[in-house]
DNA sequence: TTGTTGGTGAGACTCACTCTCATTACCATC
DNA sequence: GATGGTAATGAGAGTGAGTCTCACCAACAA
């Protein structure tokens, strides 16, 4: 399945970038060029990327400013890193420029699809979370929540 | 909180080794002395480890041989690997060994802690994920939720 | 004893990612 | 337009977690 998503359900790509450069100036970024063609090149990929899948889709960026500028974006809140366990982190949009989703990860290939749930289920997610993170005094900022299996390639 | 916590609830340390080796022989894997330290370390541990946590508990055991050991039990399902974004992986006993539950990760000094959650969400949430995963033509194994914030020390 | 098979450990190797540093782009003030 | 300060860039070196190789060892069967 490729099906391509828009980076926000309602967010066209000039309010997108209007969105980051926000958030980076709010961090005192600047939103440069070659940040400007990596959130183009997350958008357009529609799902979580790698590295690699952003060097095919842009040759010019220059490796070493991309992993720079994926912290930028990362520390401004643009930007989210997954741990997939694979050799590659993979990035896409954080939550507020995502709506709220999960992961469908495969074990066997790596890929990382996005998944939606209802609000009643996040509710009590969230809410047996909490408790837990009460007793155990932590500070709880966001819950992740993958699901591990083989996709529909891989099966 | 280092409070220790017994491997499994209900398994004192001879059932853990049975059931370890079991698991092995059903890979045509040995049990050998320095994969039974490995799993006696995980087990004194009371949590997720990495691997200088456990070079520091047993450092008679060469980091290459630990590295392949951690790998034939992760084979064989007796240990889970968690990639926390962090340095190292974490390791700790996989599910049959280990009730089913859960993680809280510390987003600063990146421990790792297990919490259960009610028989009630567990079952709604794999209830919802199977819904999703289906409409992907994606086959689940098993779900992670992990709550990332700040433990108690670092908040 | 001998052959076979799997395990061990030291160290070389890989490669994802980070750091360094000289250069360039941007922006404000004169 | 010139000047100076600061941030960003890009090439390449460096780092380090994890993997691979290979000679040797241990257990077992014939």
């Amino acid at each position: 399945m490729t099906r391509r998503r828009s980076p926000s359900p309602d967010l066209q790509n000039t309010d997108l970038h209007d969105a980051v450069g926000m958030r980076l100036a709010r961090h005192d970024y600047r939103y440069t060029n070659g940040r400007r063609r990596l959130v183009d090149v997350i958008a357009a990929a529609g799902q979580p990327v790698t590295l690699p899948d952003i060097l095919v889709a842009a040759p010019e960026l220059a490796p070493s400013s991309v992993y720079r500028n994926l912290d930028v974006l990362e520390r401004s809140g643009v930007v989210d890193r997954i741990a997939s366990g694979g050799d590659h982190a993979y990035f896409e949009f954080a939550e507020p420029l995502l709506s709220h989703h999960h992961h469908l990860i495969c074990i066997d290939c790596g890929a990382i699809e996005d998944v939606r749930l209802g609000d009643d289920v996040e509710a009590l997610v969230d809410r047996s979370l909490a408790e837990a993170a009460s007793r155990a005094g932590f500070a709880p900022l966001r819950h992740s929540l993958d699901l591990r299996g083989y996709c529909s390639r891989c099966r």
